[in-house]
DNA sequence: CAATAGATTTCGGTCCACCTAAAATAAGCC
DNA sequence: GGCTTATTTTAGGTGGACCGAAATCTATTG
């Protein structure tokens, strides 16, 4: 049940291409993983060698990587670890959101399963992070909410912040000073003639009228929204 | 105020080097240094090349090795970041004493500054860890308590365990079993005739009359006695 | 005081993950 | 179909930390 003990470099291979492929089902090709890990593209071709022969991606030369089920499997600890690390942090060290990110990045590697299990047991079995995304069992499952990108939802569509990319430190801080968290409901506006930022009705905590917010390119594609109301739901009633 | 940041196996050798001198003078020797890092004498003496030119050691060639003012402070901010995560695992995380060990040394070259921090806060800034050992604070100013190895104890004396050894962790749940802990009093008994055990005393927590136990080279030599009673105290009353 | 046993260091050599530069391949375009 | 461009792989090389074997030093001790 348990392999030999990946290397914290391949735990971060596998846990990147599984993100990949979380919220859209294009596989990752070397160049961008290159770019996510912070290496060369050569390094990359290593590692993804080195990857297939333990079995843990699939890999054609000169095409995209895939998981292997070993991989994902693999993928999914770390995910897991990495994930209940991030609400220990904010739930009992009182880490800002934007702070967890790195420190994360570092302790998910040197955790034991012991400790992940006695973690996720004092949390009280959390199934989403403080950013929104799921947090896998201990047996690898994990509920994918139904969402949908802000940047592709019309102008009227409303519902709630489902998940918000922990990539850029810079935009939670945004984000959080325009009232924009996990669970706030938000409403789609017009977009804005030239610069491309969407206008977007952010809702109070308490229901009173939302206040606006001006989103560009880069918050609308970390923004994801439930897709709790196709809008008929609300004109019926 | 802050190094380059030192890699986990240096930080490694400072601590260990740190750790032999802490309860007693004699300065460690690269032998006694490979075996504690169970690692073989040429990796040491190349390393501790290393520690020199960083300035963390000084060292003859040939002789003991030992700390200078930068590697002591950076000793002791690895053993802070060590027991503050022990006591973390025992008391946050529900680990058994003999559990902590291992996980905590991986730990402690992973977590940032801020953590360590803010996990002391929690913590209430302890200042001892589950085995005994004083945690140095932040600047790496540390309190250590008068005490002697209980092996150099004559019979009749008594008081009541500062520290014990977490070298191994079979000896902390003999220990256990038998009742010893942090803070437990016992009183010296006599020397048992050939095996050279002794018998100790042990009270128990509400102070009714003790039990004996039996503590041979191994126990005696990781247990401490604090130095409160030399028996007058007691005969005076 | 010379011989030797034990500790320590030096000397090649390994493995891992990374790099740059150069070569190979795939894909788009005229 | 052939050319260019962009992606991907190979080749050769680095630094960190480790190893075993061989050389060297220290310290004893006869």
């Amino acid at each position: 049940m348990k392999s030999p003990a990946a290397s914290s470099s391949i735990e971060d291979y596998v846990k990147v291409i599984y993100s990949f492929t979380e919220w859209q089902d294009k596989p990752i090709s070397s160049t961008q993983l290159a770019q996510r890990l912070g290496v060369a593209n050569s390094s990359v071709s290593e590692m993804v060698r080195k990857l297939k022969d333990l079995g843990l991606v699939d890999h054609k030369p000169y095409s995209a990587v895939t998981l292997t089920e070993a991989g994902r499997g693999l993928a999914l600890t770390v995910v897991r670890r990495h994930r209940l690390i991030e609400t220990f942090l904010v739930e009992e060290l009182g880490y800002a959101w934007d702070e967890v990110h790195d420190e994360a990045e570092l302790l998910e590697h040197a955790v034991s399963e012991t400790f992940v299990d006695r973690l996720a047991a004092k949390l009280g079995h959390p199934t989403r992070d403080p950013h929104g995304d799921p947090i896998p069992d201990a047996d690898g499952a994990l509920e994918l909410p139904a969402a949908r990108l802000l940047s592709e939802l019309d102008e009227g569509h409303h519902g709630s912040i489902t998940r918000i990319s922990d990539d850029d430190p810079e935009l939670l801080r945004y984000l959080s000073r325009e009232g924009i968290d996990v669970d706030t409901h938000v409403e789609v506006g017009p977009r804005k003639p030239f610069s491309g930022a969407l206008q977007v009705l952010v809702s109070t905590a308490d229901g009173g009228a939302g206040h606006p917010a001006e989103l560009g390119e880069q918050a609308l594609h970390a923004l994801w929204v439930a897709d709790d109301t196709p809008h008929e739901g609300c004109t019926l009633a």
